[in-house]
DNA sequence: ATCCCGGTCA
DNA sequence: TGACCGGGAT
């Protein structure tokens, strides 16, 4: 089984920025790691970009190591769960304050931002170590390739077992990016091109006909609706800006100043006459959320967050959420 | 406009 | 177990 997918591997491989091609030389540890820790619910193709931005901006963990919070923020800005960004910082210090990167996967595991998953990967990708890399694209591969019934989460650690028994000893770096490329672009979610799949004589789920409806997974929770709102408040030609405390919801990214969305309640930043420009809707995991946006001009220094002169304020720096904020609010200033 | 997808941490 | 986002498919 391992033989015959190396074998398509090494014709079909994906050419990724952070990729090293069979045969095509030693993969930075440094490269491994950054891009798996952004590639953590996060697509290839949404990664690309800053991938080849941080790597041109730091291109050693050292030069990373050294950079300002306030940039790393800056440049991860868009890319989504921020809880990242202050561990690849946190990694990247201790990493280069040892020396470089542990290569088992147990002292990779101890790292900030390194679960399961990323250790294992990075073991086998940058190291070529024997470790069975799980991610959900392998999941999916191998509840099919075993026609397992059970519904996710709960068969995650019969699946992951099940994987185990596929690892190689030879190539098991080759071997975990195969499977993995063969769920991103054969053993899709939901049509999964099994008439080209190099595993097709080996695949109980598309002997049994159900492959198109595995993995199983057990039903989601509703998500709650919440509201808040958003300040959009001007000072002469600034507006302001705060940074959000550093844990929880959009953790450390750059905001408008706005109401807690989550229980706690917080003031404007300062007395104005608020007039309502709209509403802008953002989905978080575990809820939807309906901000209210007003804008308003206010007389006195800001009593929570910073002035930022409109002329420097950098769309790109703010989460997707407040890009539609600043976006609604640019449009309503323009007008 | 919805639904679906995906690792780590406390 | 629940808290954490944004992109792509339908």
């Amino acid at each position: 089984m391992a033989p015959k997918l190396l074998v398509w591997y090494d014709r079909h491989a994906r050419v990724l920025p952070w990729r090293i091609l069979p045969g095509g030389g030693t993969p930075d540890p440094y490269r491994i790691w950054l891009s798996e820790v952004m590639l953590q619910q996060t697509t290839v193709a949404a990664v690309k970009d800053y991938f080849l931005r941080f790597t041109a901006l730091w291109p050693t963990v050292q030069d990373l190591a050294a950079a300002e919070d306030a940039h790393v923020m800056a440049e991860w800005a868009g890319l989504g769960y921020y809880a990242r960004a202050r561990n690849l910082l946190a990694c990247a210090r201790q990493v280069a304050h040892a020396g470089g990167f542990p290569e088992d996967r147990g002292g990779l595991r101890a790292l900030p931002g390194i679960g399961p998953y990323t250790s294992a990967a990075i073991a086998a990708i940058a190291y070529d170590q024997p470790e069975t890399v799980v991610d959900g694209n392998v999941e999916r591969v191998v509840s099919r390739l075993f026609a397992v019934e059970t519904p996710l989460p709960a068969a995650k650690p019969e699946l992951t077992a099940l994987a185990e028994t596929l690892t190689p000893h030879i190539r098991p770096g080759d071997f975990a990016q195969a499977m993995m490329d063969l769920g991103a672009t054969i053993c899709t979610p939901r049509s999964p091109a099994c008439g080209i799949c190099p595993l097709l004589d080996d695949c109980d789920a598309r002997a049994a006909g159900i492959a198109a409806d595995l993995p199983r997974k057990a039903p989601k929770a509703a998500k709650p609706d919440r509201t808040g709102i958003a300040w959009v408040a001007r000072h002469g030609d600034s507006l302001v800006l705060e940074e959000r405390p550093a844990k929880g919801l959009l953790g450390g990214t750059l905001a408008f100043p706005s109401s807690g969305w989550d229980g706690c309640d917080l003031p404007p930043p300062g007395d104005a006459d608020w007039t309502e420009i709209g509403h802008v809707r953002h989905v978080f995991t575990h809820f939807n959320l309906s901000l209210q946006v007003l804008i308003g001009d206010m007389p006195n220094s800001p009593e929570r967050g910073h002035l930022v002169l409109l002329h420097d304020i950098d769309r790109n720096a703010l989460p997707g959420l407040m890009r539609k904020v600043w976006d609604m609010a640019r449009a309503n200033m323009a007008a």
